[in-house]
DNA sequence: CCACATCTTGACCAAACGGTCAAGAAAATT
DNA sequence: AATTTTCTTGACCGTTTGGTCAAGATGTGG
């Protein structure tokens, strides 16, 4: 009965290890910067010695690499709901509430993602310059078809992804001020469906969306 | 004739050090993090032996301390605009054009105090606690104020407010991300003008400003 | 049961780090 | 001119860092 708890298998011990040193790296690389994290504190915090660490991930910065490529995976991922929709109330809408969703529960992930960016991308730039240019381009052509089709403003798509990107993450990245300006308390249930819905309202009315559309939310 | 020229004073020899080594300190925290910074390359990119860097501040963490409330400092500044205006088109319109050219003009600035707060603060919590909850209680009264006397829809304050703020530093803390996107260009004054065009319009037609307000932008 | 591959870990190392210091140079004060 | 204060700087120090290594433990396949 109990047997197949005990013997754990070692391509398991690898996942599970793995994992656990990537949670951990992404936490402490989230608070502490690249520079500021050291791979002593991240071995502390996954519960493993130092040297262990080494055997999984040759450097520090292969680790964080890791890190960072399954961050840009998520995103990549949670923006699937942007090609199905029929306009932009629905399209938009989806993909805020879905990066506000990313930013409430899995908060590190995108302060290290910003981090990287700040500080020039230099491990990930590859992947900016290859993969985020065709994702972008791709939704461009998507808000582009919603413009010709008179379901909104005539704007330029760029600005409009900046300011989606910037407004969502900004509730992750800036979460700790945003915590202090609310009384040095985390936003409550309310206050992040609140602030979803006044995003989605701004954006949505701001670019022309039609009230028929707006009521919907 | 030129006996004004050579002999530094004293007093001005200090002005001068401490501005080259802040000046030095702003870039190499902005683009290595408190963390990756070290005191070698600050003096180095400032020109002076690293021991004359602690002759002017004591410690690391002094200089930046410093760094961050020069910062904090202009932008406080930079909201003068706010106060003055007539209604939100106004107010919120130069206000924009403010942080945006500070942006523009002062990206490792921005990308430093994103650090900071990214990093929950180590070192200025007080002052958000203070200076930053005064100034944005202010500002609140002031939406509050338009918002009664029907110049825009009713919309919680802070969550304006952040959009403010996230909109208009993401093209600092992520200026490298956007001219990656923008075919490794630094974006052109058109570019700029367009998005900060592209930002006035988003916002204040998302929040409910007249037509006639609008088209003055 | 044995040979093999994988995993674990304390001890260790060279390099880099923030910071100190003392001795001298330069300006200010008397 | 003498004295004092401010500024400059190479050399130095203890600590911490990322990374290595060898020896042993643990599971795997024949």
């Amino acid at each position: 009965m109990a047997s197949n708890v005990r013997p754990l298998r070692k391509k398991e011990i690898r996942r599970e290890n793995e994992k656990l040193i990537l949670d951990a790296a992404e936490k402490v690389f989230a608070e502490a910067g690249f520079g500021g994290a050291t791979m002593q504190l991240i071995a502390d915090v996954a519960g493993l010695p130092k040297a262990n660490l080494h055997y999984y991930f040759p450097t520090k910065e292969a680790l964080y690499r890791q890190v960072v490529q399954n961050i840009f995976t998520d995103w990549l991922r949670a923006a699937d709901v942007f090609d199905a929709a029929s306009g932009p109330a629905e399209g938009l809408g989806a993909y805020i509430d879905a990066k506000m969703e990313i930013s409430r529960r899995h908060p590190a992930g995108s302060k290290v993602w910003a981090s990287e960016v700040m500080h020039r991308a230099p491990v990930i730039q590859d992947y900016l310059e290859t993969t985020l240019v065709d994702w972008t381009n791709g939704r461009i052509e998507v808000i582009r078809g919603w413009i010709k089709a008179g379901l909104m403003d005539p704007i330029e798509p760029r600005n409009l992804l900046y300011m989606l990107w910037a407004t969502t993450q900004h509730y992750a990245d800036f979460g700790h001020q945003i915590e202090t300006l609310n009384g040095a308390q985390p936003l409550s249930d309310k206050q992040w469906a609140d602030a979803k819905l006044s995003i989605k309202r701004i954006i949505l009315k701001g670019i022309g969306v039609s009230e028929a559309d707006l009521a919907k939310l």
